[in-house]
DNA sequence: TTTGATTTTGCAACATTGTTGCGTTTTTGT
DNA sequence: ACAAAAACGCAACAATGTTGCAAAATCAAA
């Protein structure tokens, strides 16, 4: 299905800016980030029409949302020493209510061992549920 | 352990700040973001003061950062139909590339349901792997 | 208890990311 | 070509996080 096409089935109107995130998509095929599709893009888009465009592709279903790491909001006390320095990866998923937003770790989870692609290695693993609490259910 | 101890147990000196940041984790018994301490705390912190201040805890293991969901930094191609509007989950799990930053979709995994405490209930959830992709490895 | 090295702080300045309002332009069907 | 709807550009703002530097506080040694 070409760019053309996807966006007239979703009723969307055919726009330089959405022709040029859609071929950009298309030549990187990996998940992007608003600044790097902001560079990559051949056509001047506003920095803010590049936030419509994404959101408009993701209520669609013609993009999603990827987490990204490094992004740590919020802070818990560790349950158990750590080593000074490096990273303590503190392996156990946590919870975050959508009510209330109160997050919680499931410090006896343990983060199962997911496959990755072939030459790929881990290092870490981030598992974040979401849904509602005992309190706000 | 107190705070106090703590703090000297890792060489950390003992200042108002961090005294009520411990007392705040102490109260609190959950995560807490960066605004949340800085409202909650008793002290008068400067806000750049309250990063230090996390900083250094983490790097001395007494506490650790939490990924937070609404983050997503990137965006990838659906690889197949949603509907229109609502949340398709889109339950797979994402790999991030620590070198390159490349982040892919794994999108024959399938987020493992966990455990979460009773009362409960989980809509979604969100696994980041990160590690070396077989480019950068 | 005074001193002095070291750590920590406060402040200013800046960067990045994301949002909202509004007037203008573009798209599309008629 | 026209008009309604959609999309855009711009300005302004907010939240979050970072850096540099001088002043202040801590702590241990004298
Ligand atoms: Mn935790
Ligand atoms: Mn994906
Ligand atoms: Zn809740
Ligand atoms: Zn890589």
């Amino acid at each position: 299905m070409n760019a053309e096409a996807l966006l007239k089935s979703h009723g969307l109107r055919k726009t330089a800016g959405r022709l040029a995130v859609l071929a950009l998509f298309a030549k990187r095929e990996k998940a992007l980030s608003h600044s790097e599709l902001q560079e990559g893009v051949t056509e001047n888009v506003d920095r803010v029409t590049l936030y419509r465009i994404l959101e408009s592709f993701e209520q669609n279903g013609i993009l999603h949302k990827v987490p990204d790491d490094q992004v740590s909001v919020k802070y818990a006390l560790c349950d158990h020493d750590h080593e000074v320095g490096e990273a303590h990866s503190d392996n156990h998923a946590h919870f975050k209510c959508r009510v209330c937003g109160d997050t919680i770790c499931l410090d006896d989870s343990e983060i199962p061992t997911m496959q990755v692609p072939e030459g790929y290695s881990v290092e870490g693993s981030l598992l974040l549920i979401s849904g509602l609490c005992s309190k706000c259910a």
